[in-house]
DNA sequence: CTGAAAGCGCTAACAG
DNA sequence: CTGTTAGCGCTTTCAG
């Protein structure tokens, strides 16, 4: 039904490999020869199917990306940045959203099962290590984005460092009672950031009062404040809440794990009557459109960045095929508004 | 290299024919056989090649998406809805960002000349007549998703009723001087809203001053104003100054097209001294998870829902081959909150 | 029920 | 340069 190639070939008065050769720009072939095919494909209203050349070449053309479902600046951008860099290889992405830990483990399966990607980009999860196995005998290249991995080829926000610099710039403008606000603590990146805080303050001889630490986890376990891993407005609001129940004992800096974070943080603050930067300094991280809209002092995250390098490290893979793992990491960038500032004392 | 249906057969004593109908759960088949065949595939490791399942079948297993570039959880809610149809017709989902319009026309050109998908959807965005036409005679299906069409599928909000009965609200708390913020003009939903305001204030036979209605491509045209096609909290906030700066003239009430804008609004009405709802009512238009943090009265859009019977209406088309074109309607339902309340006078 | 054979539409040697 | 031929891996008749 559909218009073949063998029409095509026909109608050119050509052999169908003398067609394939003008539809993919082999140089071997008279231009003649060639227009003459490409008249006749014109005609006719050839185009190729994509699955049969597919299954000739073994290739693709598909990288799959499996992400949670969370809302976000970070996603979206990080997505643009694939996106770019995709369009660049002219490879289409196939998204899977993810929203409960076990149906990504499902839906590994199913890639493992069927070879519908060339390669799979897992953004924020962890992967089960019985599955890290079966990925590498699969010889399926995998990026890990957002996670870092021992095993796997990753990219990665340089985490530590960044919550090391941001409690740091709290330091230097004089706050000593300097708290953190964090979404779960389970996830590495949390984990990477609790840890740069803590190093920032040991080194500047301070100490981290362990009520000064407030994630998610801790917090009621209703939807509203673990929606999107511990990492949204209400956690942030709430948190900031309990910091100020401590009366004079309370941080008199806050640095919160995200942006999305410290504006629940700063909400709770402007709610008790304080006045930011003045009763009480707040840091953020990601450099969401918010902060900017807020003043919200941030570390800025390079994730249209990640999300290209991601694509290019994959298509490297893909092409190289080879087994090599390397691990990135992309480093932060202090965005200075005005939610931060010299301590009143 | 990798193992086939014809290594299976062999193992198994069979015909490759036997081996596919055991896979694909055929009734003509012996159980015991079924068994044998199950058995080879698991020791082999046997994995079936999509792609060439795919050019057997002439089913491509894809559905792909063309959505703007835009942050936020409309299209967020709507991914949901798509993805979470689609898996339970263990369908994969193509996506492409869009950020041009010449984007749309260079994808679409593909997506007509490269068989890779069985339908797609077109979100909130228009489609060139010309590429209407190339749409049907290719036999593609297409539903087209917040905005609506009359030669394609399409399935929207009641945008017009939905502005309706937000102004409505507005109007039953005394409100006179009700005034409209929006994004860019262009769009559908963005007109349609405009009317329905325009009725309801007709109808309560109030005047619909032109000074009242600002929409962002009446602003400044920095890309932070215009970005997300003017619907950004920025807009709302240089919109709602420029309607603060007429003094007594200034309306008491605001309707703002989507809750982003209400925002911006109801922030430079914080910035000016005003309160809410006491100083001015402002009720938006979404119902995103800030809206609820902010206690900002607005019409909730079902985008979820919007989302899967888009991929219903879509394997609909595919299964039934239908050129059938059905055009859907969602409602909107108000969310009240404490942005809106009695008019001061 | 089951095996054999004929494609699905295209690419990639291989001879000319 | 170009036509021919052999697959790519799977589904689907069509005879048994």
């Amino acid at each position: 039904m559909s218009v073949t190639i063998y029409d095509v070939a026909r109608r050119a008065g050509v052999g169908i490999g003398t067609v394939s050769r003008a539809i993919n720009g082999s140089p071997q072939i008279r231009p003649e020869t060639k227009q003459r095919v490409m008249d006749a494909i014109r005609e006719l209203g050839y185009t190729p199917h994509t699955m049969a050349k597919r299954l000739a070449t073994k290739r693709i053309g598909i990288i799959a990306a499996i992400m949670p479902f969370y809302t976000g600046h970070f996603y979206q951008e990080l997505l643009r940045g694939i996106q770019k860099s995709l369009t660049e290889f002219e490879y289409d992405l196939l998204v899977h959203f993810v929203d409960k830990p076990e149906k990504l483990n499902a839906y590994l399966d199913r890639t493992l099962s069927e070879k519908r990607c060339d390669g799979l980009l897992v953004i924020s999860m962890d992967i089960p290590e019985e599955y890290v196995d079966q990925l590498q005998n699969a010889r399926l290249p995998v990026v890990v984005v957002d996670r870092g991995h021992d095993r796997l080829d990753c990219i990665q926000v340089e985490n530590e460092r960044g919550a090391y610099l941001a409690t740091q710039h709290l330091i230097r403008f004089g706050h000593h009672k300097i708290g953190m606000i964090s979404g779960n603590r389970h996830s590495e990146p949390a984990k990477q950031r609790y840890q740069g805080y803590a190093r920032a303050m040991r080194e500047a001889g301070l100490t981290v009062k362990p009520e000064w630490f407030i994630s998610a986890d801790m917090l009621e376990t209703t939807p509203k404040i673990q929606q999107n891993d511990g990492f949204n407005i209400h956690a942030g609001r709430v948190a900031m809440k309990r910091l100020l129940q401590m009366g004079e004992e309370r941080p008199t800096a806050i640095f919160a794990a995200s942006d999305i974070l410290a504006i629940g943080a700063m909400r709770a603050a402007n709610e008790a009557g304080l006045r930011i930067p003045d009763d009480l300094a707040v840091i953020g991280f990601d450099d969401i459109e918010l902060a900017d809209y807020l003043s919200l002092t941030t570390m800025q995250q390079p994730m249209y960045e990640m999300g290209k390098m991601a694509v290019d490290r994959i298509m490297e893979k893909i092409e190289a095929e080879t087994e090599e793992v390397r691990q990135f990491r992309l480093t932060t960038r202090l965005i200075e508004r005005s939610s931060t500032r010299q301590a009143g004392r």
